[in-house]
RNA sequence: GGCGGGUUGGCGGAGAGGUUACGCAGCGGAUUGCAAAUCCGUGAAGACCGGUUCGAUUCCGGUACCCGCCUCCA
């Protein structure tokens, strides 16, 4: 079997993977807060850990694998956000609003990043519903220990983990905590016993949702709600935990000192995976800056797809910045309209897909080398274009449906390109495709007069042909398109009176 | 200040201690009714300084520069 190469942040070294339990590997990632659309950084860690999550069920099986990714639905913007909405005069409760805010929020998420292919993880647990977990876990890091002092501890209505307590804190990122006591530029809270200790579990007012508990009524701190619904669904111990190296500290770190502390006997999360993070024509992604994109603002750009914006993440390997730019979105664009006529060969020719090529898969398994596993998918591309022969549409498309491209969209929706503004329907498109089986007809006639005067005639509805071989044709809508114009060339072709 | 990561040809981006990555763009050619597309060929690199080695872009050390984290931002 394939060898799985994965770097893991913890020992800073590529090793060979060996699952726990190779009838359940068990991955676990950090998810959006979900209190507005997801940007386009939010979509990175998913299309990685997707291509991951795609890689073991291919090798251990669908049903041996389980993926686990939260949503944090506990938050001071949710709050801020609910809060808002009630200052506006909603006449609903503080945690109604709230409950709306998320619903609505995730509910985007799950289109955004079903546009981008991204598989569904097996189970998306709510922060809100582990609530009772998390104040168990809690409960347990006070408890004393026979050899120091119990974990955490309580001041001021809050908890706080002690990372004196826990010799390995700091491990993950490699930093010690007198270090970090040194470069600290945060004032330090002043129930705190030592500046480094954070919080388990926080008081609420009444304008704040809560939920009570020993401590009063409250809500969790951030991190807690990794290392409950982890160890609720996942067990105390298992293969892969993963998130943007942003997390790395000190959230990431932090759910180790909870876990291991609360769960000694465990050994948390085997392998650490950290994304690098997104930048736009090569500077951070801020709002300040006014290069803010969320996936939907990409998506309804022209000529933009899911599996264009997929093509982009897999074209920089996850442990490297990626530079989000027009340029190589044009490039991407360029290189997926080679995709589409092997992917339309398959729904014409109602092929069947099979086991993606040895070469894909060893790609991805050294360490989620996505690059190279798009470069030998476009190797297969170009056979395509060469051969048409079924048998090379057939290994292009199966080694594309593993990288998670979808297929029958790379056929549907390449060489065909709009306006922003444009608006047409599929009626139109039907229009369309009437008037260009006349094109064909007049061409295999040689009757170019006839041709040019309906590609001429396209043009002024707004609608602009480009032959590319193989009977492809690109078809771009202008904003100027021109409903009518379309529908005349339609009937003077059929009437006869075009010929 | 502390910690982590990076620096490959005009641009993007890989593998490998010695043998062509590849793609885009460029250039040359072929082909095509036209616009376009397609095909073939081709030049071009490894931030800088040392070290290990018969030989390093690939390993080691240092320098410079860039990026991120240290602030509940993936």
């Amino acid at each position: 079997m394939t060898t799985i190469r994965l770097r893991n942040t913890r020992t800073r070294k590529v090793e060979p993977f060996a699952p726990i339990d190779p009838k359940n590997v068990r991955m676990y990632v950090c998810g959006p807060t979900v209190y507005d659309r997801a940007h386009l950084g939010n979509a990175r860690p998913v299309i990685v850990f997707d291509v991951l999550y795609r890689l073991l069920r291919h090798l251990y099986g669908a049903e041996h694998v389980t993926y686990v990714r939260n949503f944090t639905d506990v938050d001071d913007k949710i709050n801020a956000e609910a809060q808002r909405r009630k200052g506006l005069g909603d006449p609903r409760s503080l945690e109604e609003l709230i409950r709306e805010r998320t619903e609505e929020t995730i509910g985007w998420y799950h289109a955004d990043m079903d546009a981008l292919g991204a598989l569904r993880p097996d189970k998306e647990p709510r922060a809100t519903d582990f609530i009772g977990q998390m104040i168990g876990m809690i409960e347990g890091l006070m408890k004393p220990r026979k050899d120091g002092k119990p974990f955490a501890y309580e001041r001021d209505g809050h908890v706080l983990f002690r990372v004196r307590e826990y010799v390995d804190y700091g491990k993950l990122s490699g930093r010690s905590v007198d270090d970090m006591i040194a470069g600290a530029r945060v004032e330090v809270a002043p129930f705190k016993e030592d500046p480094m200790d954070f919080v388990l579990w926080k008081p609420s007012d009444a304008d704040l949702p809560g939920w009570d508990s020993p401590w009063g009524r409250g809500r969790p701190g951030w991190h807690i709600e990794c290392s409950a619904m982890s160890h609720e669904l996942l067990g105390e111990s298992f293969d892969i935990h993963g998130g943007g190296i942003d997390l790395q500290f000190p959230h990431h770190e932090n759910e180790i000192a909870q876990s291991m502390c609360a769960h000694p006997e465990g050994g948390f999360a085997r392998v650490w995976m950290h994304n690098e993070m997104l930048q736009v024509e090569g500077k951070k992604m801020s709002k300040s800056l006014g290069n803010f994109f969320t996936v939907r603002d990409i998506l309804q750009q022209r000529q933009t797809f899911g599996h264009t914006i997929r093509y982009m993440f897999l074209n920089t390997h996850y442990r490297k910045p990626l530079d989000w730019t027009e340029m190589r979105l044009n490039e991407a664009r360029k290189e997926l309209s080679r995709w589409a006529p092997g992917a339309r060969m398959i729904a014409d020719r109602d092929l069947k897909l099979r086991a993606p090529h040895p070469e894909i898969v060893a790609a991805v398994a050294n360490d989620l080398n996505t690059s190279l596993a798009l470069k030998v998918a476009s190797r297969l591309a170009t056979k395509v274009l060469h051969s048409a022969e079924s048998e090379d549409a057939i290994e292009f498309a199966s080694a594309a449906h593993f990288l998670g491209f979808d297929i029958e969209e790379l056929a549907s929706k390449i060489g065909f390109k709009w306006d922003e503004e444009v608006s047409f329907d599929t009626n139109d498109v039907a229009v369309l495709q009437k008037i260009l089986g006349f094109r064909w007809e007049a061409r295999d006639r040689k009757n170019f007069a006839l041709s040019d005067e309906i590609r001429d005639r396209l043009l002024a509805a707004g609608i602009a042909l480009k032959d590319k071989g193989n009977r492809e044709v690109e078809h771009e809508f202008a904003a100027s398109f021109n409903r009518a114009v379309l529908e005349e060339t339609l009937a003077l072709l059929e009437t006869g009176a075009l010929k």
